[in-house]
RNA sequence: GUCCCCUUCGUCUAGCCUGGUCCAGGACGCCAGGUUUUCAUCCUGGAAACAGGGGUUCGAAUCCCCUAGGGGACGCCA
């Protein structure tokens, strides 16, 4: 007789987007699955969205279009396709909001075998308990024994009488046992385990959504799921899930726990960080209005709220980039998809051997090393630093097509108005320019502002004009002159990097001056600034008569008043 | 407060299961020097950790116990 199939399953609720630590259990759960693939492991994706309240189809779309910018595929559960989600396998609905006869199948073999039972408590009732409990500073506990003693015919007339219930779970009396596959053997005394709702608020006619806790065992069970991975945060859920396992006769699936992820301060890492940046910042800069909702945005900075639009808005008026948390805030901000996978992946995993760069396709990489015991227990920091420096070596080794592809891709809009498309020659010259000296995708856009503006439009950065043009009695404005001429000179045919170079090297060697105090005013002059590409390509992309016409405008502009 | 989990350089980690090869290795960051027309790179070198205490042992980062610290959970959220 064969096993069943491994099957792991990552299990996102739709109440917001895709957040690191959601993606690395993702990554996990889809490493476990495809290092098993050969015998016929599955990776499944299904939704949990019985928060009624919270979920939303946005989220959702978002989680998919995340996981496969991750390039995390799964074999059943919802996909996108195009605009509509289709669901794909047949285990299914991979909606739990879909699934709720099934768990209403389950709650009534547990209400007849005496294992459920109903509680007609208010969520006020039970919230005054819990109050005074902490005040007499003594633990919580549920006490069932006045919803025990209802007899079927009570419960009839409460119900008759409209009075909401939940049903709740009846513990058993012996301490549970879990072994956990990262952790090892956890043991969860019985005495701390209170009888837990399955079944929120119902009346006789409407009965409730089921709880996480009974959704996802029944679920887990239905879909043949053989592996759950999931974050630390659910260790103590696992004493429910598995009692409840135990009472509808379901297997136990191996379990394991994997740390959490925090920021590099030890702080949760959440959406909060960047509200905290923007106000912050907001603050320090005294910006008045967002130019929308001024209500709202006073409110933000009064810390009434941590609204993300008002966030958002703020850094785009500072130019600031807010902290990244969930993976779509990593991709506007340039980062690679397989770069975020390395590094997530060694967040509580290491394949040993010292190795941390997983190559050009980490996810085969990661797919082929993956086993749970290799997992760490201790919880992580995430190191922006790290990921920004194995950005960088990806950023270099990539193909060029891909590189401008890539950025083209997440400008699209800004870029449109400069080129005919990201094959533009023009494009992939700028984009040359700019691989080896960038270290995300948005740097070449961010750094080569200067060649997207207009020849008349050039700030001139004071520092850089006191420190390259006006030092030394205005060295700086000569060599402009002096180049402006040989510039001029240039047939169009010669405008080209090699012959520009030399052109540069000559005059430095000519006047007895080294590269930089050549080449240091021409930057100046036509970027407005003192950091550009090597100047020889710098001037190759902007073509001739923009630079004629900006160092034109820099001698005008930057004249020493003496 | 109660229960659960964790504890190696600043950070991520290797080593721990199967004690000696570890006066603890790698990576990011940091510091110093070098290359470079700016920037980004690149090269060389360096500082930097077994939480504390007790045991077991000829020998402990590795095994056991205690203490301390950190984290998680205690919801009709997931």
């Amino acid at each position: 007789m064969s096993n069943p199939p491994i099957t792991t399953r990552f299990a996102p609720s739709p109440t917001g987007s895709l957040h690191v630590g959601g993606a690395r259990t993702a990554l996990f759960s889809w490493a476990y699955a495809r290092h098993h693939a050969a015998e016929g492991a599955q990776f499944i994706l299904r939704i949990e969205d019985t928060d009624q309240a919270r979920s939303t189809e946005a989220s959702t779309a978002g989680i998919l279009r995340d996981l496969h910018w991750l390039g995390l595929e799964w074999d059943q559960g919802p996909q996108l396709q195009g605009d509509h989600v289709v669901e794909k396998g047949d285990r299914g609905p991979y909606f739990q909001s879909q699934r709720l006869d099934r768990y209403a199948e389950q709650i009534q073999r547990l209400l007849d075998a005496g294992r459920a039972y109903k509680c007609f408590k208010t969520a006020e009732q039970l919230d005054a308990e819990r109050q005074q409990a902490r005040q007499e500073k003594r633990a919580y506990k549920y006490d069932p024994t006045e919803s025990l003693a209802l007899t079927e015919a009570q419960c009839k007339a409460y119900e008759a009488k409209g009075m909401p219930y939940v049903i709740r779970f009846r513990m058993p009396t012996e301490d549970l046992v879990v072994h956990d596959e990262v952790l090892g053997e956890v043991r969860f005394p019985i005495d701390q385990q209170d009888d837990f709702v399955i079944q929120k608020a119902s009346t006789a006619d409407v009965p409730g959504f089921p709880t996480f806790h009974l959704a996802v065992v029944v679920d887990d069970a239905a879909m043949g799921v053989t592996h759950v991975i999931r974050g630390q945060e659910h260790l103590n859920n696992t004493a429910k899930h598995v009692a409840l396992q135990d009472a509808l006769g379901f297997d136990r699936p191996h379990y394991a726990h994997i740390p959490l992820i925090f920021n590099a301060d030890g702080s949760k890492m959440s959406k909060r960080d960047k509200a905290k940046v923007a106000r912050a910042e907001a603050k320090a800069q005294g910006l008045q209005s967002v130019g929308f909702d001024d209500e709202r945005y006073q409110a933000f900075l009064n810390k009434k709220n941590d609204d993300m639009d008002i966030a958002a808005a703020i850094a785009e008026k500072l130019g600031l980039t807010l902290p990244e948390i969930d993976v779509d805030d990593f991709r506007r901000s340039g980062y690679l998809p397989q770069v975020l996978c390395n590094y997530l992946a060694l967040l509580g995993w290491s394949p040993g051997e010292n190795v941390e760069r997983f190559g050009d396709d980490p996810l085969t990489f990661i797919r082929e090393k993956f086993s749970l015991d290799r997992v760490g227990k201790s919880n992580a920091r995430f190191d922006r630093e790290k990921l920004f420096r194995f950005n960088a070596e990806a950023i270099v080794a990539m193909d060029p097509a891909a590189f401008r592809q890539q950025v083209y891709a997440l400008n699209a809009g800004m870029l449109a108005e400069h080129f005919e498309g990201p094959d533009d020659p023009k494009f992939a010259m700028f984009c040359d320019a700019y691989q080896e000296r960038s270290r995300t995708l948005v740097e070449p856009i961010e750094n080569g502002q200067f060649f997207f503006v207009a020849d008349d439009a050039i700030a001139y950065d004071e520092k850089a004009v006191q420190k390259v043009l006006h030092k030394n009695e205005g060295d700086g404005l000569k060599v402009l002159e002096e180049l402006k001429a040989k510039f001029e000179q240039v047939p169009p045919d010669d405008w080209s990097a090699e012959p520009l170079h030399e052109l540069v090297k000559q005059h430095a060697e000519e006047t007895g001056r080294g590269m930089g105090k050549v080449a240091q005013p021409i930057r100046v002059a036509v970027s407005g600034n003192t950091v550009s590409p090597p100047i020889d390509q710098t001037l190759v992309i902007l073509g001739r008569d923009a630079v004629v016409r900006r160092i034109e405008r820099c001698l005008h502009e930057c004249v020493m008043t003496t």
